[in-house]
RNA sequence: UCCCCGAUCGUCUAAUGGUAGGACAGCGGCCUUUGGAGCCGUGAAUCGUGGUUCGAAUCCAUGUCGGGGAG
């Protein structure tokens, strides 16, 4: 074998297709691919909302393909419908059902992209992959282990769904963006004749076409012929009083204060739902904040997980300033309790919690 | 049947003779590779009828409805 391979995840995105051209200008051995992930026309009632910017529309496999071809690499497209749909369409409706809120694109990149697409890429004989991810990777020196950083345009990181990759999913991975600002990645988009430098950037949840993801859980249900009846219930207040009804408590996430139809003194917030009796419990934005959580299934990444209390930044959904706090170890290294400074407000079981230090992601885990 | 008290946006409420205002809820937008949050914007009301007055949510009469009391 000549020189090595490097298959780029193209999305059909700016970032992607940047990647791809900034390798290949490199002159790297570049194979294009994307992930087919789910099959937009499958739930035809949720259709009629607008589709740009989704991650799997066809309009994004030509895009990818049409990128492909002006920069002159290799390219294919990959079906992992199977494989997404149980390893992220499925956890991510079982959740919502079970009071919990899910990250999709945590499970995504977890499952799917540094894990099959990984073992896709071996198969044409690419020894690594790379993505338009905001971070950087770097192999420390003296202790050979793979370190993740947050991207340098703190904006545009996306280290909070990172989280779960482990060493080997890191040493076989490529962020070529990680150094750069957004602005820049346009421009060099135009420097390279990317065709579609000025698409804007995608959005939301990539298999919910509307953005109404529980419409899209409701559907799925429909399809799967599971009667949605059962996830009706009441809302109350945390000393029990009934304050109204809901359709169903995947409706519903903490903090979240719209849609409640509610009329009180003050915003009434959801402080936690209740699967077991389908309540949804509501309150002040005072009754939102929490002093401590417990993460379980953490994955240490730049460091071994400790075993004395270390001190970190804890961020608890993607677009939170990460926090100060104190990591307590339990016996179990994939299972620690943050305690933070300051009490931090909405903190939800079923998102990632991650642990920085600085830019460096030392880990993360799910909050129970 | 009589006697009190009350009736204002969807909800709670402010305005005691002088532009019907606010909060919550709703809707729309911005933001965002998860869900939220936040920010900006926006529609929305004086129970009916008559009267007094330059002018009525406000004062008077009456009807309707709701709450309480005497039966």
């Amino acid at each position: 074998m000549s020189d090595p391979i490097t298959a780029v995840a193209m999305s059909g995105g700016v970032d992607s297709s940047v990647v791809a051209g900034l390798l290949k200008r490199e002159g790297r051995h570049v194979v294009g691919m994307t992930m087919q992930l789910w099959n937009q026309r499958r739930l035809p009632e949720l259709a009629g909302g607008e589709s740009t910017g989704r991650c799997c529309s066809i309009d994004d496999v030509y895009d990818a393909r049409w990128v492909a071809q002006q920069i002159g690499i290799p390219y294919y497209v990959v079906n992992f419908e199977d494989r997404f749909e149980q390893q992220v369409v499925k956890p991510f409706v079982d959740e919502y059902l079970a009071g919990r809120t899910p990250i999709p694109c945590t499970l995504c990149n977890n499952f799917i992209k540094f894990d099959q697409f990984l073992d896709m890429a071996a198969g044409v004989g690419a020894e690594q992959v790379a993505t338009g991810h905001y971070a950087r990777i770097a192999q420390n020196a003296e202790t050979l282990r793979w370190e993740l950083r947050r991207g340098v345009d703190h904006s545009k990181d996306q280290t909070y769904f990172l989280f779960g990759l482990t060493q080997d999913q890191l040493s076989r991975s490529l962020f070529p963006l990680g150094g750069m600002q957004k602005i820049a990645v346009r421009e060099l988009a135009r420097e390279l004749g990317i065709p579609t430098a000025d698409k804007p950037d995608s959005q939301e949840i990539c298999f919910v076409p509307n953005g109404d993801y529980a419409s899209f859980i409701e559907a799925y249900f429909k399809e799967q012929g599971v009667a949605p009846a059962r996830t009706r219930g009441e809302i109350v207040s945390e000393s029990g009083e009934v304050l109204g009804e809901h359709a169903g408590v995947h409706h519903y996430t903490v903090g979240q204060r719209k849609g409640l139809g509610i009329a009180a003194r003050e915003p009434l917030y959801v402080i936690a739902t209740e699967p077991a009796t389908q309540r949804v419990i509501v309150g002040g934005n005072g009754d939102l904040l929490r002093s401590r959580l417990t993460a379980r299934e953490i994955n240490w990444i730049s460091i071994a997980a400790p075993t004395e209390p270390i001190r970190a930044e804890v961020k608890i959904r993607n677009r939170h300033a990460a926090a100060a706090a104190t990591l307590e170890p339990t016996g179990d290294p994939t299972r620690f309790v943050a305690i933070f400074d300051e009490a931090q407000r909405a903190v939800t079981p079923g998102q990632g919690a991650v642990f920085y230090s600085g830019d460096l992601v030392l880990g993360g885990g799910w909050i129970e």
